[in-house]
RNA sequence: GCCGGCUUAGCUCAAUUGGCAGAGCAACUGAUUUGUAAUCAGUAGGUUGUGGGUUCAAGUCCUAUAGCCGGCACCA
């Protein structure tokens, strides 16, 4: 738990680190001009114009070193307070400075100065540099002047700031543990995927990753099965007319995959909701259907830029655990505190802690009226309070289409991840003009949901892979069960008999009957995260035993082997 | 797409100022028959991402390009 005071003292500590380095960077590379310099959730970052001179990460350790001298020295940390005239006289020379002050209006300008170095600045800042003392720089990159692809970029660097050496030294380990976890490392050495450069951002699933897919989407059909959800599987591909009534042709265009097929162009979706339009618009339905509820694993393919790829958090194909749902405008409360159950029951299996954010209607380009807006904020905000949860709102953040709701999951090292959300949809109704038939015989206009709750099932994968650090739960893991034969020619048969026995009940078991020592086999199997390593020999072949040793325990014990069995078994049901 | 970095055997990494491409693990063969994190010996494994260039000589320098990584922008 973070303690809210202590946060804010880090956060100004961290603000006077970014003054702190652009002093440093100021007197290393005297042309250079600073933009902004905030604080960010770990540590701070300044923006830079150095003219020609490029950073590069080996440069740090030396800003560092002028960093220690400053603060050695000890320089106070003065505030003063200016008017815009003074301001806009002593950065003159400073066109980023300048664009800042010309910006603010009706506001207290103030500088901070320590030492020759002065910089525009609200504060607050700590009274002297001698208060910076255990921080670290860690990484430099590129970002755009005022966050806008258009404008040139500047060069940011990263640092980070804390109040005792411990801490800092514990922030620096975490993030080489999170290197530990990271999910293209343990994707390889676990043989789940692999990448080529055949197809940048289209991962290729293998066996091992292909049977940890099938279980999450196995289960992901049971427990919407559980929820009353019907099932469809929409084309990857259908008709540039499709898309022009969806309306992706004309905003979506640069991101799809088009081919000509004979005299037409047809595109490999993007999204899933157009194909699942056409279903609902198969047949009539009745205010009786409703709520309709239809779900869809839906492989979607989109071009997205180069740089984003990343793993198999972002990629250019990706299946989505989508889902439709067709309500009447009375239904929607409710459907939406049971969603809201439902995510909640999902996650809490994975161990996934998460909050939810309410983004709003846009500023502007945005469709429907700002009654239905405010009525359908409102709706999903009080759906929200009624299942207990606190909400952040996001404001102007909603797809042009509708209000949504986001769930942001935190994984096991406190990362969060952006996977669920509910998305209220004033649009794909009225494009595909759906309707149904009310009690009173008239058509109506449904309202329609779209939902997915692991976001993507490749992201979500890959935040599992980090979560669990590659040692999955007994039900998830690819290999759950080694049998480790002490002499793999004396205890062959025992083992097979075993192994037969639990290939019967479902379980993922090898043998491994190489012909090395007991010590080599048991190491390999704790290296790969195998959850249960069952070791037998003379003892055990004698009692109908084994002795169970679990992934990254020391220990083991001998049990009879029905009774590890019966407790393996309830392992998996119950998820554990 | 933009900025920066990286790319050597299946994997993890060496190779001094440009001077004979190497190690461990894995694989294969043989010996060994194993009791809780590595038994021993041997064999094989490479157009150093790819294409140009400089040089007597390029893994190393220049250049183009692809992919990956960290960010930015975008986003599930």
């Amino acid at each position: 738990m973070i303690n809210i005071k202590e946060h804010a003292e880090l956060n100004v500590l961290n603000h006077s680190g970014a003054h702190l380095m652009a002093q440093a960077v100021k007197r290393l590379y005297p042309q250079a001009m600073f933009w902004v310099g905030p604080v960010i959730t770990e540590g701070f970052y300044y923006d830079i114009d150095l003219g020609d001179v490029v950073l590069s990460e080996s440069d740090l350790p030396k800003i560092e070193a002028e960093m220690k001298k400053i603060s050695k020295d000890g320089k106070r940390i003065v505030r003063e307070e200016i008017s815009k005239e003074e301001a806009l006289e002593r950065f003159k020379d400073d066109p980023y400075k300048l664009d800042l002050i010309h910006n603010m209006e009706g506001v207290t300008i103030s500088t901070y100065k320590q030492g020759e170095f002065e910089d525009l600045c609200r504060g607050p800042h700590v009274d002297t540099v001698k208060q910076i003392k255990f921080f670290k720089l860690l990484k430099v990159s590129g970002a755009y002047w005022k966050g806008d692809a258009n404008n040139k970029m500047l060069q940011r660097v990263y640092g980070i700031v804390f109040d005792t050496q411990e801490a800092l030294d514990n922030h620096l380990y975490l993030l080489e543990e999170a290197k530990k976890r990271d999910h293209k490392k343990l994707g390889k050495e676990l043989e789940l995927f692999m990448m080529s450069e055949y197809g940048p951002g289209f991962p290729f699933w293998l066996n091992k990753g292909m049977i940890l897919r099938n279980i999450l989407e196995n289960f992901w059909y049971e427990e919407h099965t559980k929820e009353g959800y019907e099932f469809i599987k929409t084309p990857i591909m259908l008709s540039q007319e499709l898309w022009e009534v969806s309306g992706h042709w004309f905003n979506y265009k640069e991101n799809m995959y088009i081919s000509d097929v004979d005299d037409r162009q047809f595109a490999i979706k993007p999204m899933n909701c157009p194909g699942g339009m056409l279903v609902y618009k198969n047949r009539l339905y009745s205010y009786k259907d409703l709520p309709l509820r239809v779900g869809e694993l839906g492989l979607v393919h989109r071009h997205e830029a180069s740089g984003a790829l990343n793993g198999l958090f972002r990629v250019r194909t990706f299946t989505q655990d989508d889902a439709h749902l067709y309500m009447t405008p009375d239904q929607v409360e409710d459907e939406i505190v049971r969603l809201i159950a439902f995510f909640d029951r999902v996650y809490k299996i994975f161990g996934l802690q998460y909050s939810i954010e309410l983004s709003t209607r846009p500023e502007e380009k945005y469709i429907g009226s700002i009654e239905v807006w405010d009525e359908s904020e409102r709706i999903l905000e009080s759906a929200c309070k009624k299942s207990g949860h606190s909400v952040k709102v996001n404001p102007g953040d909603g797809a042009f289409y509708g209000p949504k709701l986001d769930f942001h999951l935190q994984d096991s090292l406190g990362r969060a991840w952006q996977c669920g959300t509910i998305q209220l949809d004033m649009n794909l109704p009225e494009r595909f003009d759906l309707t149904y038939v009310d009690s009173d015989g008239s058509k109506k206009r449904p309202i329609m949901l779209h939902r997915v709750i692991f976001g993507s099932v490749e992201r979500f994968i890959g935040i599992l892979i980090e979560h669990y650090a590659g040692a999955f739960p007994l039900w998830l893991a690819p290999d759950q069960i080694r049998i480790l034969p002490v002499n793999p020619e004396i205890h062959h048969d025992f083992a097979h008999e075993l192994k037969d026995q639990l290939l019967a009940l479902g379980f993922r078991v090898e043998v491994d009957e190489r012909n090395e020592k007991l010590g080599y086999r048991l190491r390999e199997a704790q290296m790969k995260k195998v959850p249960i390593q069952l070791t037998i020999g003379d003892k055990e072949v004698e009692n109908k035993e084994v002795n169970l040793r679990r992934y990254g325990s020391q220990a083991s014990e001998t049990v009879k082997v029905q009774e590890m069995i019966k407790n393996l078994l309830s392992e998996v049901k119950e998820k554990r």
